[in-house]
DNA sequence: AATGAATGAGGTTTCATTCAT
DNA sequence: CATGAATGAAACCTCATTCAT
């Protein structure tokens, strides 16, 4: 009779209920897409009542740009090096390693990526946590530093700058993800046609 | 109870309103992305009553099919004899040539491609239009059959399947479209990158 | 280009549009119930534009009421003479036969009979349509008269107001109308079942 | 953007809404009949806002169907023994507080019944919510059982089906309820007109 | 007299957000 | 901290009615 509606369900405290709901909001706006991501069904995935997720985020916006934080800052820490990698391995070993971790990384992040391109006002919002976190470059930036230190090495023609390369090869890659189908070649297989297309004249490519 | 009708308001009728709806439609989209695109914001943008639009369309959904259906199907048509082509001028001319056709289709068409992605839902209305007019064959195929011809020919490397360098090419203008940047390189020097990763061997190619 | 819109489609002119806006009106609203009867369906029925409804009926009511009373009035003119049949035939066989009659006007009334009874609005612009029509004596007045005058005749038990035994009669048959079913009774059977009831006492009702 | 709340406003909570929702729904139709009852006139009845319906039913037709169920059911089951009491006091009396219950469900499920009869899709509807409460026999079968009951005591005449009997019978009360006037008889006389017209012959009746 | 495109109020429903408990 | 009922703006869509042609 009392609205106080049943035992309190002894649900994770603090810290734990803000990961719960993370792991909800990704995992909802995987199943239904950013637009279809509501608060509700995001809430009831997490297992907590819809006011509880007020409690940890002003609104659902900073919810869902949480998300993304969570899951882009390792990557951007675990590309820390890359640009150190040049003139290790191969390149195309190298790229392909790369864009791997990329890929899995996108597998979450697309939807977002999506909403984002989707909808000014988001983008905007985007804009303002991207500066916020200014102090770790970008993955452009980091691979755009990698092509050019391998430019200098010799294994990557010096006539494209490295920036239009990195956006390219990131193009192609964002390209892919989002229009998945069976006809399109594999990642490594990508980046092997983007291997070729930024490699040294091949009458020079392995200087005796 | 009884309708006012407000001022005379010099309307445009019948058929021009179509046009102008599309335009709207176009319009709104560009602005405010396929989820901003509310009926009432259209309705205003083309100078008609909300009611209007219901005349000419049973939905909005319709509306802004209608929309992609008006940009789509002339391009398509102007792609029709691109495997044809196969053979005359340059592979890189007739591919800067499509592409920059393509783009500016994709100026238009993004927002909905975006939304097509985002939404599931949206996606299966898509695939409807897609097969009402499938007898026009989609980009897709038009560009792969291109490239086969040209692999017969000699110009293109026949160690990639055709329909996965049409794939990657795609996908890479698609990620270059959605992500617009001062960083990205020009639509042609992009296309050049890729046309030196899938062109033939370079031993053969000039030879003398 | 311009708004004409096609040829003057040889509609049958003034008096007939008339008639085959009724007649549309009636199968329109016998298909799909009161509440689902739309001018644009009635229009299309009847093969004319919306805003030729207008041109005939001050409203979408003052349509349908004319339908009403297209139907009704003959019934009532015919019914004229029923208090005059007392004394002929037999009890049941008249009733049976006025029955008979308004089952068949039944059969296009009954949705709006409802709709009267549903929306209370309607019911009272069905009151002054009745009003202005009252030079006409209503099917309950008529039958009771009937009915008073079988009375006198001791062919009807007098114990019972014949206002009364009309409201009666005339209540079952409408709702054996509203309620169609194969678990009831033929319109005759039901009848006799009525006339037993309002029989004189059965001591004395055949003489021999 | 932010939804300001307006007044404290004092609301009740949880199950009282559900039930002031309903009585409001059963007041709004009863006034303004079943099409007239729409959703933001219901929420101002119950003095909640148009959002507070839909958080209790799925959708209005659920909400109504609701109205239904809770004013039917108990109707119902207080009906169940009525095959048991034939035999007990008069005929007559049995069906009087029968017809008595019944007229007081009708008083506020008539403009159900009657939308019901308006709109076929409503009946749709109706037919699967009967069906899901299927495990109560209905009305007329009660009746039908108890008349059958009574013909084998042979309290009512067994030349006319008890289906058909109960049909009439509830017709009859349905006519009366769905014409209310100053004209018609008592519930209890229109009975006792009825309970004349099945009773068995006069010549046996009271045999001695 | 007829047309039918345009109108816009009003219908149901969704959902981010608040707040009393 | 957590709860979830309540909120109400805003979305899409319907349809009786008007009026320029």
């Amino acid at each position: 009779m009392s609205p106080r509606g049943g035992q309190p369900k002894m649900v994770q405290q603090g810290r734990e209920t803000r990961g719960a709901l993370l792991d909800a909001a990704a995992t909802v706006v995987h199943r239904a897409g950013y637009a279809g991501a509501n608060i509700r069904a995001i809430a009831a995935e997490a297992g907590v009542a819809v006011g509880t997720i007020f409690r940890h985020y002003p609104n659902k916006a900073a919810l869902l740009a949480a998300v993304v934080e969570r899951e882009t800052v390792p990557v951007l820490e675990a590309l820390g090096d890359l640009p150190g990698r040049a003139g290790t391995c191969t390149v195309a070993g190298n790229l392909v390693e790369v864009m791997t971790t990329l890929a899995l990384l996108q597998e979450v992040l697309l939807p977002f990526e999506l909403a984002f391109l989707t909808d000014p006002e988001l983008a905007a919002q985007r804009r303002q946590l991207m500066d916020s976190k200014a102090d770790l470059p970008g993955v452009p930036t980091q691979l755009a530093q990698y092509l050019a230190a391998e430019q200098t090495l010799g294994r990557v023609r010096t006539d494209i700058p490295a920036r239009h390369c990195a956006h390219v090869l990131l193009a192609t890659m964002f390209g892919l993800a989002a229009n998945p189908t069976s006809e399109g070649p594999s990642l490594p297989s990508a980046v092997a046609m983007f291997v070729e297309g930024i490699a040294p004249d091949r009458d020079i490519p392995t200087p005796g």
